[in-house]
DNA sequence: ATTAATTTGCAAGAAATGTGCAAAAAGTTC
DNA sequence: GAACTTTTTGCACATTTCTTGCAAATTAAT
């Protein structure tokens, strides 16, 4: 019943190699999201990867085959995580850490107003900003 | 009881120029949130302005002043909108048109969830992506 | 009008992301 | 498992959004 990054491939008919694989054992095991960044120094560490290209591509290959979802947080830049079903995301203004919240009942409060305007509801982009117990308890800065 | 750019500028202590007046001006006039660049090509149009980095340096004294708002869609690209009070945004994923929807119940929605992730809720982000009037009845693509 | 402070234009730089192409690796066929 | 086909990687370079240094131009203050 654990989840295999190497079943996934061949599921979705997605050729095995060193990058790939890693990537996605990477962002299966991974709590939080990660930006394309962030997961490529984890693989260039493990001497895995020396492209970030190689990372944006399976990324792409990724989002694409529906394996992983994307969110662009408010400083611009993309996380891709896992995928889940639909939530959202609380993140730490001064860390940097983030969490999933595994519950949303936004479409129905805002399904009315929505539909007001004139517009058919698709999707929804919602992130929190706070302070995680570390940092709202740390004395320093 | 007008809104007045120049009043604006002066109440912040910012000098009156050509490409600043204007900018305010287009952000107070726009209903929908803007782009640093959609900002640009009308005061490029207006012969106003002849570099994206003045619009860009404007904006962000702007926003230090704390006279308009920023937040960045989900296509990583910030948008700019005169200062009104916490509300949130409609995207069609088609047309690109946007509208503001003036309502927001969702802090109480998710403040205990957040509590139970040990965070300190600040702020959040939330954005609706669906199709306008106009695009979910038009027959082609 | 002179002087001092701010802003603009332009060029150049970052950072995130995308692309063309040839070499390398993976998958397939016999 | 060798030969062939398809895909992926690495690298260099392109793009887009946004930022910064600096001198010339503009605005504000005296
Ligand atoms: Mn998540
Ligand atoms: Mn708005
Ligand atoms: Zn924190
Ligand atoms: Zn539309």
């Amino acid at each position: 019943m654990k989840i295999n990054a190497l079943d996934i491939l061949k599921e979705k008919g997605l050729s095995n190699t060193g990058p790939r694989k890693r990537i996605l054992e990477i962002l299966i095991g991974d709590q939080a999201p990660l930006s394309a960044s962030e997961v490529f120094k984890k693989l260039e560490f493990e001497g895995l990867c020396h492209n970030e290209s190689t990372v944006y591509r399976n990324l792409q290959k990724f989002l694409e085959a529906e394996i992983i979802q994307s969110f662009t947080l408010n400083d611009g830049i993309a996380r891709f995580e896992f995928k889940k079903g639909h939530h959202h995301h609380i993140v730490c203004i001064k860390c940097k850490k983030m969490d999933c919240l595994n519950l949303c009942q936004v479409e129905k409060l805002f399904d009315e107003a929505i539909k007001k305007h004139g517009f058919m509801p698709v999707s929804h982009h919602l992130e929190f900003y706070g302070l995680c117990k570390g940092c709202s308890t740390s004395p320093l800065k």
